[in-house]
RNA sequence: GGGCCCGUGGCGGAAUCGGCAGACGCGGCGGACUUAAAAUCCGCUUGGGAGAAAUCUCAGUGAGGGUUCGAGUCCCUCCGGGCCCA
């Protein structure tokens, strides 16, 4: 028995009242005895303890980052949604594994150590303790034995083991999988693979057609033994799912570090202002890109919030089209300049039918051709204009590049061949255009893309139209098509402007054309009867003909006031613009849409290619096979996945297990010799200097030392090294920490074979709840690294996560100012109900729903709110709050019903003057009834996740039993039992505590120290429906009346209960009965006039 | 500008499959207990109209339209808010 001295000063209040004093003596003390006793400990397969008779689940968190703030109140949301689903399927028969961790390096951390000088690791481990010691106060029934922190020397040793396994495989394409690089050498060695002169991988007899210009067919690949030491090295380091790749990066040398583009304002740094460049740095990179595909067709076959998926997929950004080449126009005599450019400019483009329209190219300011103009210039390059115009643009995002509304650019003096139409085309650059997407380069199609047609107005370029939607399809056509006495003054309008009417209303395509044309002019010249002709026209039959003839009218009407807009009365400029293919031009806007192929024709070395009147896809399909065919381009699929960039230039992050040689070649930490520890440094304040530096730079004793010291084996062991000084992202640790709490103390292995076989299975982590806000990054990351390791064996699931949840943002209430701006919240001052004014101003002030911030002043600490009315009470609240996957506002006034409901349900079975249990000795039937009805209720809502459905089940039993008791005992010794069992998911400390006050013996009479041990209670299905049903009978869709029926009345029985009924049948009286829809269990509906 | 999501009492929200709108909580109002207050307990609480009352009646889920016997729920247009991309 508790001891609990009375918690009010009052003399009134009972000593056994639930209430804080009471809730902050008991739950300390079960969090004590669950640790204690390792309730929540749960044996790997093999060890002592383990049940293998029981289904796993496994239930993850997203860990947090252990912030020096210490825990918010939206923390606990997602943590009491996946503790209240573990508590109940553990009692529900299951296996659960439900673990907490620290994503624990990161850059605050690093921050505080420049501000303090106090090592960041001293730091974390502080600010985790303060976590743990705040989440154990919540009761969560976490598996603390495997708790682990992503700086722990044990846990980045095997990020690091993961990052060799990437630096050891390459992606093959054939089999769509990684593989041991040593794989891949054996294929290069045997003669399967041979390298083509980009660099590319061709599998002899599997290699489509490459591109004639760059690539060279297959025969002309070269054999591995061809390749010179070199050569092959780089051939390998090209295939690497970490390589050592070169990106663009803010550089800030003022600052010494690296700026993500939303620190960088007008080319300086947000904080402190400094100048910042644009600079490549050599950096690791993951090649995330190869497994675009797989982390396409992944999302189809998880459980995950359609929100998330489809953000997924835009960021992978899928686009069919194709590459082709655009020959380069060198025209000189010179064998250098020839030498130093290309043959030909390779593009990537979604809309390869629009290439008739191609009028000139533009290409990147990073664009390698650019910097070979420059070298040796045309006779029209303007050199000093291009120089200038590449070093701004280089030196500026890429975001702002695209964002830019003028149009700016240089011709490079170069020109190139359009290989459809042959014509000679300028070759501009511009930074509209990323050196990231494609390869760099366009074909500008004015006519068919905004930016190009806004670039073509400014530099005075030829727009040309290759495709129409079908009414000005048709318009070209009949330009092309009319009679010489139809142009004549006005003749042409309104035969044009029937023949668009009678296309549009009837979806016609321009195959009918012709026929769409006769058909207008035989009608103009009343050759035909007119009925039917006119009810084809209209496309539905009309009342009668003169309405025809008046829809007809202002049919005709509309479209000449359209080609009047257009071209004003005349036929010849209509004629002209067509034939001219100008009308985009002349429309002063391009057309970016879907339609008909126009002025897209042409014969190429004797191979003819006809779009013209082809819809937008079969054009597309049809140009792209033909470009195929003749070599020119070939079919493409693009992503804008980048890969992903794996190098920071910070101190507080995991290590790479590499080494330079003093040549610059990377060799690989051995397994054995993990983990690379984080050397300490003097101070990490970054330093100033032209060329980023990291900071690890700064171990110099730690950095130059040799393979043997380094444990690189693959080096002679005297030989001196360098050690990568670039750390891993953020990102890293909490890419696998799921699998690691499946075995969390394995030195030997990231997780063993069966614990991962167990707790994983073939579907992964049964539930994983948390932030929106990762949709995508730490989502695509952990999944990109999970398939990697399922390629090479380590796991046995395609996807970590089976099902995906996300809670919603706990926000605050908040006030604005009629100017919208908002005011913290302690400059608020009720003046009325409802109505607040600023203190100080008296401006009016309106509640408004914010994010909780410092500034606002509306920030609730989880600590005050558990001191002030208890965990179990904390834990209600939150989930009782609304949907979990909602937004929705924090309000402390609400937590007090949440209180008292367990205040209710606590004084049902415990006597408040003397603690003992009170208890009746028969059941009453409706309470019983109304137990199994909550019991139900509350096991279908957490499987759906619907806390709050749930909670609000549970009040109803209390509010029942309390009216029912009045002031006697209401639950027998068996219900109280089943009550608590139902509690226990929710409020553990509670439901324990009754459970103990109970006499320790759960519902199905075992004796068990805690309820997480017990069953979740059964229910009796037939306590589920009533003998007799109370349901409405509605007239016309309105209740008329209400009416008892036996639950198991058929359709026929109701109708003829309710059609009899005396309140009903008065009401039918004169009236014939339509119809009688009547559903079982639910309403009547009778339909009469 | 494009894509996605959401608009229900004074507030948070419920209505799980197209079937009685507003469960449950907060707040408010009234009552019991109390010298009093707090706490606790009981009752009422979408709006309008009628009635002494039980109750009856009309309207009602951002606005307008549509599908349906029946729409908070499905479709279209618009307004407002949010998120993502540009």
């Amino acid at each position: 028995m508790t001891e609990t001295a009375s918690p009010n000063p009052s003399s009134t209040t009972p000593a056994h009242r639930y209430n804080a004093a009471l809730a902050n003596a008991i739950e300390p003390k079960w969090q004590k005895l669950w640790l204690d006793a390792g309730v929540h400990h749960r044996p790997n397969p093999g060890e002592r303890g383990f049940d293998a008779s029981r289904p796993k689940f496994y239930v993850l968190d997203m860990f947090p980052y252990p912030s020096g703030a210490g825990l918010h109140v939206g923390h606990p949301e997602g943590y009491t949604a996946t503790d209240i689903l573990g508590r109940y399927k553990k009692m529900a028969g299951h296996n659960v594994l439900h673990v907490m961790g620290w994503d624990a390096f990161g850059l605050p951390a690093e921050q505080h150590a420049i501000n303090t000088g106090e090592h960041p690791a001293t730091f974390t481990r502080g600010t985790i303790d303060t976590f743990r010691r705040q989440l154990q106060r919540f009761g969560f029934a976490y598996d603390w034995s495997r708790e682990v922190a992503t700086i722990d020397e044990a846990f980045y040793r095997w990020t690091q083991w993961i990052f060799l396994k990437l630096y050891g495989s390459w992606f093959d394409p054939w089999q769509k999988k990684a593989r041991p690089i040593a794989e891949l050498i054996g294929e290069l060695e045997n003669g399967d693979l041979r390298i083509a002169s980009d660099g590319e991988l061709v599998h002899v007899g599997r290699t489509a057609k490459t591109l004639n210009a760059l690539g060279g067919e297959p025969g002309t690949a070269r054999r591995w033994h061809e390749l010179s030491k070199d050569e092959q090295r780089a051939t390998i380091d090209d295939q690497r799912l970490a390589f050592v790749g070169e990106q663009t990066v803010n550089w800030c040398p003022k600052l010494g570090t690296v700026l993500a583009n939303e620190e960088v304002i007008d080319g300086r740094s947000e904080r402190g202002s400094h100048p910042v460049f644009r600079k490549p740095l050599k950096q690791w990179m993951l090649r995330i890109t190869a497994y675009a595909d797989r982390l396409l067709e992944g999302l189809e076959t998880v459980d995950w919030p359609e929100d998330t998926r489809s953000k997924q997929r835009h960021w992978i950004g899928k686009s069919e089209g194709a590459e082709v080449d655009f020959a380069l126009d060198i025209d000189t005599d010179d064998p250098e300049i020839d030498a130093d450019l290309p043959p030909a400019l390779r593009v990537f483009t979604t809309r390869p039918d629009t290439i008739f329209g191609a009028t000139f190219m533009v290409i990147a300011p990073e664009h390698p051709v650019v910097d070979a103009v420059l070298r040796t210039p045309r006779p029209q390059t303007p050199v000093e204009e291009l120089r200038a115009y590449a070093e701004k643009a280089r030196n500026t995002a890429d975001v702002d590049r695209q964002a830019a509304k003028e149009k700016t650019g240089v011709f490079t003096g170069l020109h190139a061949i359009n290989p459809v139409t042959g014509d000679r085309v300028p070759v501009y650059v511009a930074d509209y255009v990323l050196m990231g997407y494609g390869y760099g380069a366009i074909m500008a199609v004015p006519a068919h893309d905004e930016r190009d047609f806004a670039f073509a107005e400014k530099f005075g370029l030829a727009i040309r139209d290759v495709v129409y939607p079908v009414a000005i399809s048709a318009m070209a056509y009949y330009a092309a098509n009319a009679t010489s006495d139809e142009t004549g003054d006005e003749g042409w309008l309104p035969t044009l402007a029937d023949m668009l009417g009678y296309v549009t209303s009837n979806d016609l395509t321009p195959k009918d054309f012709e026929h769409a044309l006769t058909h207008v002019r035989k009608n103009r010249r009343g050759e035909k009867p007119v009925p039917e002709e006119r009810q084809e026209l209209v496309g539905a039959s009309p009342a009668d003909l003169a309405d025809t003839e008046r829809w007809r009218g202002a049919v005709r009407g509309q479209w000449i006031d359209t080609i009047e807009s257009l071209f004003g009365r005349s036929f010849e400029t209509m004629r002209e613009t067509f034939a001219s293919g100008a009308y985009y031009a002349r429309q002063g806007q391009p057309y970016d849409g879907n339609g008909y192929a126009a002025n897209s024709t042409a014969t190429v070395e004797g191979s003819t290619v006809l779009l013209d009147g082809m819809p937008t896809s079969k054009a597309k399909a049809t140009i792209t096979d033909w470009l195929d065919q003749t070599g020119i381009g070939r079919r493409r699929t693009n992503f804008k996945l980048r890969d992903w960039l794996f190098s920071r230039q910070r101190y507080w992050g995991e290590p790479f297990p590499i080494v330079f040689t003093e040549n610059g070649d990377h060799y690989p930490i051995d397994a054995d010799a993990l983990p690379v520890k984080l050397p300490d440094i003097a101070d990490y304040e970054p330093a100033v200097s032209e060329d980023p530096q990291p900071l690890l730079a700064k171990a110099t004793d730690w950095v130059r030392t040799t393979a043997g010291e380094a444990g690189c084996s693959a080096l002679d062991p005297a030989t001196v090294v360098y050690r990568e000084t670039n750390t891993m992202p953020g990102w890293a640790g909490s890419c696998w920490y799921y699998l690691r709490y499946a075995d969390p103390h394995n030195d030997a292995a990231l997780v063993s074979k069966e614990a991962q076989a167990y707790w994983l299975g073939d579907r992964g982590v049964d539930l994983y709840i948390g932030g929106s806000e990762h949709a995508v990054l730490h989502l695509l990351y952990a999944r990109f690294w999970h398939m990697v390791l399922y390629d090479l064996g380590y796991v046995d699931s395609p996807e970590p996560f089976r099902k995906l949840f996300h809670q919603g943002l706990i926000t605050a209430f908040s006030f604005q100012r009629p100017d919208k701006t908002l005011a913290p919240n302690d400059t608020a001052e009720e003046v009325a109900e409802g109505q607040y004014v600023e203190k100080g101003t008296g401006v009016k002030l309106t509640p408004v729903v914010a994010k909780m911030s410092k500034t606002l002043k509306n920030v609730v600490n989880p600590d005050d709110i558990i001191a002030e009315f208890g965990a179990d009470t904390f834990r209600l609240y939150e989930m009782y709050m609304g949907p979990l996957e909602a937004s929705k506002p924090w309000n402390t006034r609400d937590i007090m019903g949440l209180h008292r409901f367990l205040q209710r349900l606590w004084r049902l079975v415990i006597d408040e003057e003397t603690g003992e249990p009170r208890l009746a000795s028969a059941a009453d039937a409706g309470v019983d009834k109304q137990l199994h009805r909550t019991i139900a209720k509350v096991e279908n809502d957490i499987e759906r996740l619907s806390f709050n459905t749930a909670i609000a089940a549970m009040i109803e039993l209390v509010n029942l039993a309390t009216t029912k008791a009045g002031s006697v005992p209401i639950f027998t010794q068996q219900q109280a039992r089943r009550v608590a069992a139902t509690l226990a998911p929710f409020a553990p400390h509670t439901a324990d505590e009754l459970h103990e006050r109970l006499g320790g013996v759960d519902h199905v009479g075992q004796q068990v120290q805690t309820l997480y041990n017990s069953a979740w209670p059964k229910y009796d299905e037939g306590q589920l429906v009533d003998d007799e049903v109370e349901i409405a009978v509605q007239l016309a869709g309105k209740v008329k009346a209400r009416i008892t029926v036996p639950a198991d009345a058929d359709a026929k029985k109701l109708e003829a209960i309710a059609l009899e009924h005396p309140e009903i049948k008065p009401l039918l009286e004169g009236k014939t009965v339509r119809k009688v829809i009547a559903v079982p269990g639910r309403l009547v509906n009778i339909v009469a006039n």
